[in-house]
DNA sequence: TTGAAAGCGCTAACAT
DNA sequence: ATGTTAGCGCTTTCAA
């Protein structure tokens, strides 16, 4: 690859004169910046990244933090939607994205290595995961730009963006309680796969059981399984068939989950709606035309991973730029899956 | 951030030693090897990489470029099954990803940027669109480590990884063709939305329909639409409607279309797969437990991104290596779409 | 076993 | 308007 010296030397002027005409400032002729852009196109120069970020201390790259695999099946259009955000940002701001693997199982794991390296300028961390508590520490001691999606560090020097998940699960609730359905089960997930966003929907979840419907035990109504749908549906099968009399309705902390869910309930012989309300969370089966739509909660992950890109900007280009940390509101999304309970006939 | 000199200076030595002990080269009393060690921990020293790069040419990057955009629904399962190769094969070689914001948009956009400013070292390219011809041949100039995915460059200088989808179309209608089939119709996208994988399916579909059925005129079994269910519903079942007697089964370019052509064929008032059978390709959405599940073709995605990852290695760690090729086998799957066709009446 | 010097490609500051 | 110098953090080469 042609440097800076090669297109000098084509051009017969000092190296600095093309540094001069490639960033635009500084005085140089008409002629001299004619001669000096001729010769840059006709060897293909680009300045070098290592040596303009050496000198500048700036990489224009934005670490991205994925502690979830690609390809992993559903979860990943959660993903996907937040990266498409953040590469719109980058765009936006001419940033690249380094993504480097993510390696949780090896104890000697550095997350903030890209960092560190001076890779990037900044990170942004998608929080299924919580990050440790020394990462936290390490961010903060090397001033480290940080914004987290979708989980809410206490520590002051990291921003975060997310959605309202307990408000959202307090809100499918009254959406169902407000159709007369009383007995409603949440379907989450066993303690060890939890993150924050889903123990938001389950604490909505509870918080509305018991100001709208004044039931304090409402534990007794969740049901608890891994992510894949085999395992929910077997999770809701044996539950079902435990009670003496059926759910009217299921809030699933995932669409994922309301699909096994869905499958569970038409196989015990029970309808969906008429028997058993469904609603969901993620508002991603929409993409696939279900049929029946189930009835979910959309995130608006774009402008979620765009808003993180910006705010990571503005750590990047000024360092005493405070936390900022943004809410991005929930909606509901309408399906087949919901009606008023059927008619008690006790 | 610390640099080599600072820990140098916390331990006595000259920052030469410090190099020493990073990269483990030259001789370094174990005395002295212990106390560079105990301060560049408790200085949480990572060598810079641009200081590094700068020296060495190398980045230890590889970018990867998706003129696909992230999140825009089905087509990524693709895409994230693919980087997930890639990132299993980054991992391996201790790379990250780079990613850079794609602009076919821009006139001025440069695909090669990231590698012309050495960030990256080598380039792997998803081709669900071609790159255009002049990009060849800048990568051809300044020998530019590439490996194309899915697609399959002339050039001698581009290694790529496909899969035989031609032969997979081929066989699709092979199956269908040994269940007793004859009327099958092929559901395609239209010219503008083509890459070379669709197009080779339907070809297999073609000569398929000529070898084994001796249908020369195959084309007016095949529908076209774009990517989305709502167009492709609307193609089918106006096709269906024009047909005198109903085709028994549709060999569809992807799963997403075999969903909308599904739908079509039972709003029309057809069964599947007792009426009408349906293939359809990429073997994604077993993933999603639909009922009923969709016979398909699946390609091993993270095989290729992982292959793909090894191949740009292998050229970046040795220039002289000889362009690789490989193509890799699309597996059936069985899904509850597929049955023989009705017994004819006439 | 350790250190000193040179240079990778670039830009900021200082000449001319 | 253009050129020279120094230095960003690192490794390779040569010296001690």
């Amino acid at each position: 690859m042609p440097t800076q010296k090669d297109v000098a030397k084509l051009a017969g002027v000092s190296f600095m004169t093309v540094s001069r005409v490639i960033n635009n400032n500084g005085y140089v002729s008409e002629e001299t910046r004619k001669r000096v852009e001729d010769a840059i196109k006709q060897l293909g120069y680009s300045p070098s990244f290592a040596g303009k970020a050496l000198n500048r201390g700036r990489t224009d790259t934005i670490g991205v933090m994925t502690p979830v695999r690609f390809g992993d099946g559903f979860g990943n259009v959660y993903l996907l939607g937040l990266i498409r955000g953040i590469e719109l940002g980058c765009r936006k701001y001419k940033k690249d994205m380094l993504f480097s693997p993510f390696a949780t199982d090896d104890p000697d794991f550095d997350y903030l290595r890209p960092y560190k390296q001076k890779k990037v300028d900044g990170l942004i961390y998608i929080g299924m995961q919580s990050m440790p508590e020394e990462v936290h520490r390490e961010i903060q001691r090397y001033s480290i730009p940080c914004v987290v999606i979708g989980d809410r560090p206490d520590d002051h020097s990291i921003s975060w963006v997310d959605t309202d998940n307990e408000r959202a699960g307090y809100d499918s609730v009254k959406r169902l309680v407000s159709l007369g359905h009383e007995r409603i089960g949440f379907v989450g997930l066993i303690p060890e796969m939890y993150n924050s966003n889903i123990q938001d929907r389950e604490n909505g979840y509870k918080r509305a059981m018991r100001e709208l419907l004044s039931m304090d035990d409402s534990e007794k109504w969740i049901m608890r399984s891994r992510f894949e749908e085999v395992s929910v549906y077997k999770a809701v099968r044996e539950r079902f068939e435990m009670l003496d009399r059926p759910l009217t309705a299921l809030f699933c902390a995932t669409d994922r989950i309301a699909l096994g869910a869905l499958h569970a309930v038409k196989d015990i012989g029970l309808r969906v709606p008429e028997d058993v309300s469904i609603i969901g969370f993620d508002g991603l089966i929409k993409e696939f035309l279900f049929n029946p739509t189930i009835a979910s909660n959309e995130q608006p992950l774009v402008e979620m991973g765009k808003r993180a890109a910006e705010i990571i900007n503005r750590h990047i280009e000024n360092p005493n730029f405070p936390r900022e940390t943004c809410i991005f509101p929930v909606y509901p999304v309408d399906g087949d899956t919901v009606a008023p309970p059927p008619v008690s006939l006790n």
